[in-house]
RNA sequence: GGUCCGUUCGUCUAGGGGUUAGGACGCCAGGUUUUCAUCCUGGUAACAGGGGUUCGAUUCCCCUACGGACUACCA
């Protein structure tokens, strides 16, 4: 079977906006499955139609989107495995538990929740842990302990039920995960989990098997929470008589600080998203803050998440990485096998790379926008130059305003420090000679600027940061930014002058 | 508590029986910039602990500690 096309797939559950660690399950399967030419599909899993929240498909599909981690199938995009939510499944389920019912792999178990809640509780009083497997299920109120005469009873009159796996009792499993190698799980110690739920629809469980088989998926990478339930798992595919795909589980991505799995929380205690896109809960209308809305790039994002828990190996200190370049690369044998502590800072520090690397012309139209936004309107040539002198400095296109809105408008404040530092008695002297010494350009390009007031400092001998630092809070209202000559050159002769006159009434 | 997984600088990590244990982020210092930032150079800093195996262990094995996940008719 080395020859069968590799087909893998993402499989959230549309509970809430996708976190970043969900992002990273997402890509790394998409790198996997392009590596090796072969099909990266998205599956929805909401069997649970509780936890079901309104417009979460939505989200994760735009996220993927977002992130260029595209899939060949899934809702939306059919292929022959459809459907692709497992609600649109649902009468396929049925069919299969019976499969194992018939073949005494599972059994029926009318037990409420009532009545497991309280032998849990019991059993945690006596600090043991209730598990509803071997051991008691012939005490526990279900097909095995019942007579046939009852079970039939029940199941005509509507008891409700339950469909539980029958886990074997005593057997030695040797598993094997793609990244952390051979495990060994004895069997008496799992559960019988339920595989078919009361309502009607199947747990997680039984769905992803089912779906996993008849979508010919040959390898499931997902996250480490998973790894408790692979030997289920591949006591189900057993179950089945079916061939069960490799496994490969992801390491957790961690809080910054402290203690546990990166959570929501953090991202709003330390002031930097956890969500690919900004997400408003349809509930409780709380705004979470999102990548794309915080003005990175998703190639930044992409390749911060690629590199959090995978590595090329081999000695390569390559840490930019186009998707392309990822896929060339990736490997499930250079997947770290600890968890990773999220690390914002260094997010930021590939966002710069990527600013750094992008084109002005690209750069100018974001930036125009958002100009637009606050009614100012510049040409493209002058807001390409504008950030040509800023973007080394910047890590946002919000920066090139943040730090360059004297480009666009007036100093609105003067810093005060470095007025009192440099703005002195006879500065408003010097400014007017200043002016003076501007007007008579002709030419007004930052060269020029440069020679004729370097030459007038120079010729006077007036110290140089009597005139350059005045001129420069006058310009840009603090000691900051770009050269002060391409500065003056790029507002223009007149509105220099201009603004050497404000800050000499004003100061 | 039980089961399973994990552990190299503060963080992300490379490496692997004999290395000056490498890189990146951060931080610190110097340089450039008559400003600020960027940038450049340099520096700081790690094999969790204890036992084995071995001529030699950070690397292999065991134990402990610590961390994590799971322990639902959630995924």
């Amino acid at each position: 079977m080395s020859q069968e096309k590799v087909r893998v797939r993402f499989a959230p559950s549309p509970t809430g906006p996708l976190h970043i660690g969900g992002v990273r399950t997402a890509l790394f399967n998409y790198l996997f499955a392009k590596k090796f030419n072969g099909d990266f599909i998205l599956r929805i899993e909401d069997t649970d139609q509780n936890r079901y929240v309104e417009g979460a498909e939505k989200y994760i599909i735009d996220s993927l989107n977002w992130c260029n981690i595209s899939f060949d199938e899934g809702p939306g995009k059919e292929g022959e495995y459809g459907p692709y939510r497992q609600s649109e499944r649902k009468d396929l389920y049925r069919e299969y538990a019976q499969q194992l019912l018939d073949s005494g792999n599972a059994y029926y178990a009318f037990d409420t929740a009532e009545s497991l809640d309280q032998h849990r509780k019991d059993h945690e009083a006596q600090g043991k842990t209730f598990i509803y497997n071997w051991h008691n299920r012939q005490k526990l109120d279900n097909s095995l302990s019942l007579s046939e005469e009852e079970v039939r009873t029940k199941l005509e009159t509507g008891v409700p039920y339950v469909i539980r796996f029958k886990a074997p009792a005593d057997e030695t499993l040797h598993l094997t995960d793609e990244i952390r190698g051979q495990m060994v799980v004895e069997t008496g110690i799992l559960d019988d989990k339920v595989l078919f739920k009361s309502d009607g629809m199947p747990t997680y469980h039984l769905a992803n098997i089912v779906d996993d088989k008849l979508m010919d998926i040959t390898h499931v990478i997902r996250g480490e929470e998973w790894l408790p339930s692979l030997a289920l798992h591949v006591l189900l595919y057993r179950a089945f008589g079916w061939d069960a795909p490799k496994f490969a589980h992801l390491p957790l991505i961690l809080k910054p600080q402290g203690k546990g799995k990166l959570s929501k929380r953090d991202g709003d205690k330390l002031g930097f998203p956890v969500f690919p896109l900004e997400w408003q809960d349809p509930q409780s209308g709380d705004l979470s803050s999102g990548y794309r809305e915080d003005g990175y790039f998703a190639e930044a994002v992409v390749n911060m998440l690629a590199l959090l828990g995978w590595n090329e190996g081999g000695g390569s200190e390559k840490e930019i990485y186009s998707m392309e370049e990822l896929i060339q690369a990736f490997s499930l044998k250079h997947v770290s096998k600890g968890g990773s502590k999220f690390d914002p800072e260094k997010t930021k520090w590939f966002q710069h790379q990527y600013l750094q690397l992008a084109e002005d012309r690209k750069l100018a139209d974001g930036f125009r926008s958002f100009l637009g936004q606050k009614e100012l309107d510049f040409s493209q040539e002058y807001i390409e130059k504008v950030i040509g002198l800023l973007k080394e400095r910047a890590t946002f296109i919000n920066d090139f305003w943040e730090m360059g809105s004297y480009f666009f408008i007036p100093p609105q404040t003067y810093d005060e420090k470095a007025v009192k530092k440099a703005w002195k008695e006879d500065t408003p002297i010097i400014i007017d000679e200043l002016i003076e010494e501007l007007q008579g350009i002709n030419e007004f390009t930052a060269p020029q600027v440069q020679e004729k007031v370097k030459g007038w400092i120079t010729s006077k001998g007036i110290g140089f940061g009597k005139v350059m630092q005045p001129f420069r809070i006058s310009l840009v209202g603090a000691m900051q930014g770009p050269d002060v000559f391409e500065i003056a050159a790029a507002i223009g002769k007149e509105e220099t002058i201009s603004r050497l006159r404000t800050a000499k009434k004003n100061l």
